[in-house]
RNA sequence: GGGCUCUUAGCUCAGUUGGUUAGAGCGCCACGUUUACACCGUGGAUGCCGGGGGUUCGAGUCCCUCAGGGCCCACCA
């Protein structure tokens, strides 16, 4: 225990967050107490699933925002009483990391490369590094992970000395990766009980996928953005000699063309449904058909079918039963063999070479290019501008690609999971409430099952191998799978239980499963990650279903909604009882602050500028869920909570500078007594606030009865405190201690730092003030408040000082007044006071000293 | 196209189940260096509560409608 400290004479900010941070830790301050908690019980634990940042990225304001509600939340309970399990992951797998690898050290991965040991990359901090794939240098899978693993360490110490900067409460001993060996069993654990229940299953399907990166992609991880394009009006050939026109923003898949397809009641082609026409260019001949989701208003209201343009290609492909005829490699350019060659014209033969190996982008000038040589381009291509699907961290747009692919079930095809997962949805406690309907609108609007397989390199494995057959076959229906005691395992460098690593890619031999898990499939686990689920039964029964998860709303339809998914599924159970909602960080003009614009101010650099009280304070000031205008070339928020913070520490130094009151000293007079009721009904009201994780409303009303505290009372008990009166001075002590615990969870670092002057231990396990029942009061300080105001306006409109004497007043106001006549006679400097009975409260005839008394 | 959310002072926002004259902070104006605080104090001015209609004795609050922001989902020929 630190002892209590000496008073400083000039209380300041500056450096508490390098003095208080060390002692917490060393003191095991926010420790989870895990023998206390079993003692107590399950009831006594108060447990946070935290999200993980991402390693890689950059902290900014928003992860302040959120992560500080949070925090609020956690600090509350633990001066309640309860035992806080709160701990702390870094999401450090996935593409986000392989990226900035790439560009950090100027690397990328080509798992055909054999590992090389001590291997040194070409940069080191090469921020500025070239992104382009060509110059990076080709390494081995085990060498990127290598340096996948040092690049996160790196960034996570960063990340964490800021987090501990900005006084978030957590169990630092509670850390977890996302990469770890914790994340990586249990990920592959629980995927492994979704295989054996039926959950989780592979497909050879049509998949989004992303070129650059060249991986599929889940639903949860689409953007659409606003891409210009242009409607070519295309000409196909009847067999009568007639055409058919055709508009199709993809001109270049004229050779992945299966089919036409209109409206069944589309009275223009209702004469062609059953006949075939041919492709343009390439002379290919395919069907007509009548399908229900073809518009008749849109182009010329009979499209072109292709595998795969988009999304309503794959249906019309499935539905109508349609051939494959895919031209699109998983690099986004065009296959040196197309499925359709030997359908195609001689013509088409050769304009289809001419495309092999192109870009979408150029195949598609290509074809347009011929299309006008032939004059089966009808007029000009429009210029339009739509939507197109994007994975949301890349920056091609997605095609459709057909691979096989693990998924887990997610209720888009089994309404009985999808039923369970809207009620699981009603269990939960959302702040705010509203928040929920997006989860429900998520649910209800799932398209297919979840795709967890991604084709990259740095990731949790999926533990499956493959064996061979006497062909060297791969027999993909029959997965083998390790047992759980044998995890984490990497099929990739592990021989398949019952194999020998030198059967690896022979016949009758096995193959290792090369895809990873998507990072959502690891992170959707968190609750049971830091919760020790079957490694840690005990711990597990302690903190799970967890009291609070905290998010921003932007990931509800992937992270909250993956969690609940997997917490469903394994334990038919909900992961958490309530989950804190943050809003976003919006820029003066509306927007959402987007990391390109520039005008981004580090969180270190605001914590250093302002001090993390302050800009806790204006996390604090915004309710969950509601988004908050930041700008940061005039931080107005953080100065009003460096100013609480200073009048905080100003206040408490002053109130301990009056002579300690006598021991035994009662409070009597009835201005202490109101005072003491009045912050009662305060605590009533910040109780019940956090207690619905409205830590908005508590701190609001917290901080204005601080200030009247600081301007009206101490104001007008001063004199008698100076005098040593045992009721001012034990009432003035025994409300600041209250004052300052109200603050803690917002002004960590103030409260302790003037905590300590008079007590042992930390004012965040110091208890949280309870409610006295002082009862109804009698308004005794807004009333000489409002009296008092009176008394000082007279004096500023006399342009006088607030020293100046006067001579003679009369208050008129309620009888009660009289029990603070004496108060304000001190603060006021009045020399007589006539006191009148009166419902309405005003000072009048004030007579003012000609000039201030010295 | 569907859903959610917001619109209150120049700015950022409170405003509970409808109930006197609608609030706070910032900014602005004036005054004041008072034995906690100049990173200060005191006082003051500031409103078609987005528009329109309705319910009610009474509407910032409830209902309808229109307009405008923001977000999510759907659509992508």
């Amino acid at each position: 225990m630190t002892s209590a400290t000496g008073i400083p004479d000039k209380p300041a900010l500056e450096g508490l967050e390098a003095a208080w941070g060390p002692v917490w830790e060393r003191e095991g301050t926010h420790r989870f107490d895990r023998a206390a908690a079993l003692e107590a019980g399950k009831a006594s634990v108060f447990s946070v699933d935290t999200p993980p940042p991402t390693a890689s990225g950059s902290l900014h304001i928003g992860h302040v925002f959120s992560y500080t509600h949070m925090d609020l939340a956690a600090r509350f309970q633990r001066m309640r009483g309860r035992h806080l399990f709160y701990p702390m992951g870094w999401d450090d797998n996935g593409l986000p990391t392989e990226r900035r690898v790439q560009n950090y050290y100027g690397v990328r991965c080509d798992p055909t490369l054999p590992y090389v040991p001590g291997y040194v990359p070409p940069l080191e901090g090469g921020e500025n590094a070239s992104s382009k794939a060509a110059d990076q240098v080709p390494i081995s899978r085990r060498n990127f992970i290598e340096l996948c693993e040092k690049l996160t360490a790196e960034d996570e110490k960063q990340f964490e000395a800021l987090w501990r900067d900005l006084g978030l409460s957590v169990d630092w001993s509670l850390t977890y990766r996302t990469i770890g060996h914790e994340a990586q069993l249990a990920a592959q654990r629980a995927f492994l009980r979704n295989l054996a229940r039926g959950e989780a299953y592979q497909a050879d399907a049509p998949t989004l996928w992303d070129v650059t990166f060249r991986t599929a992609v889940a639903q949860a991880e689409l953007e659409d953005k606003d891409q210009p394009a242009a409607y070519h009006r295309v000409s196909f050939h009847r067999p009568d000699g007639g055409t058919v026109d055709i508009e199709t923003t993809r001109p270049e898949l004229l050779p992945a063309c299966v089919a036409l397809v209109a409206h069944p009641d589309d009275e223009r082609y209702q004469a062609l449904f059953g006949t075939t026409v041919t492709t343009p260019l390439f002379g290919v001949e395919v069907p007509v058909l009548a399908h229900h989701l073809a518009q008749k208003d849109k182009g010329s209201g009979i499209a072109m079918v292709c595998t795969f343009g988009d999304v309503t290609d794959v249906v019309w492909w499935r539905e109508l039963d349609l051939p494959t005829r895919a031209i699109i490699g998983k690099d986004g350019r065009i296959l040196e063999d197309a499925p359709a060659a030997d359908l195609f014209s001689e013509a088409g033969r050769a304009a289809y070479g001419e495309l092999i190996g192109k870009t979408v982008f150029s195949a598609k000038a290509k074809v347009v290019e011929l299309l006008k040589e032939s004059g089966e381009l009808v007029g000009d291509p429009k210029p339009i501008t739509h939507p197109v699907k994007f994975y949301e961290k890349g920056d091609k747009p997605l095609e459709i690609v057909s691979t096989r692919q693990w998924y887990i079930a997610n209720g888009a095809r089994d309404a009985a999971l999808r039923d369970r997962l809207l009620e699981a949805g009603n269990q939960i406690g959302f702040h705010p409430d509203f928040m929920r309907v997006r989860y429900d609108n998520w649910v209800g609007g799932l398209t297919g099952d979840w795709l967890i397989s991604r084709q990259r390199f740095f990731g949790v494995p999926l533990p499956i191998w493959y064996p061979l057959d006497a062909d060297g076959e791969v027999l993909r229906e029959q997965p083998i799978v390790p047992g759980e005691h044998q995890l984490p395992v990497d099929p990739a460098s592990t021989p398949a239980p019952g194999y020998d690593e030198s059967q690896r890619g022979l016949p009758n031999g096995f193959v290792g499963e090369l895809d990873i898990m998507d990072t959502w499939a690891t992170s959707s686990l968190t609750p049971q990650i830091a919760g020790g689920w079957e490694t840690d039964p005990e711990l597990f029964d302690l903190v799970f279903p967890y009291s609070l998860r905290s998010q921003g709303q932007d990931i509800i339809r992937t992270w909250l909604f993956s969690t609940v998914l997997r917490a469903e599924l394994e334990h038919h159970s909900i992961p958490w009882t309530n989950a804190g909602i943050s809003g976003f960080i919006v820029d003066p003009d509306r927007k959402k602050m987007s990391k390109s614009k520039g005008n981004v101010v580090t969180p270190a650099a605001m914590l250093e500028e302002h001090g993390s009280d302050a800009v806790r304070y204006w996390a604090a000031s915004s309710r969950l869920g509601t988004d908050a205008a930041f700008d940061p070339q005039n931080p107005k928020q953080m100065k009003i909570g460096r100013r609480l913070a200073i009048k905080v520490l100003n206040a408490a130094k002053f109130v301990y500078s009056f002579p300690e009151p006598p021991s035994g000293a009662v409070i009597t007079a009835p201005l202490d007594l109101d005072m003491l009721a009045e912050l009662d009904a305060v605590v009533g009201i910040a109780t019940a606030a956090y207690e619905e994780y409205d830590h908005a409303r508590a701190l609001e009303a917290t901080e204005q009865f601080f200030w009247t505290f600081c301007d009206d009372y101490l104001e007008l008990v001063k004199e008698r405190a100076y005098a040593g009166d045992g009721s001012a001075t034990r009432s003035l002590r025994e409300a600041i201690d209250v004052l300052l615990r109200l603050l803690a969870p917002v002004l960590p670092f103030a409260t302790e730092e003037v905590w300590r002057w008079t007590h042992d231990g930390s004012i965040h396990l110091a208890p949280w003030p309870e409610v006295r029942g002082a009862g109804a009061t009698l308004g005794l300080l807004p009333a000489v408040s409002e009296a008092l105001i009176g008394i000082r306006r007279a004096k500023t409109d006399a342009k006088a000082s607030q020293k100046t004497e006067v001579l003679s007043a009369t208050l008129s106001g309620p009888a009660f007044l009289a029990g603070a006549a004496d108060d304000l006679k001190a603060v006021g400097r009045i020399a007589q006071l006539t006191l009148v009975e009166a419902t309405e409260i005003a000072v009048t005839d004030i007579v003012l000293a000609e000039a201030p008394v010295e």
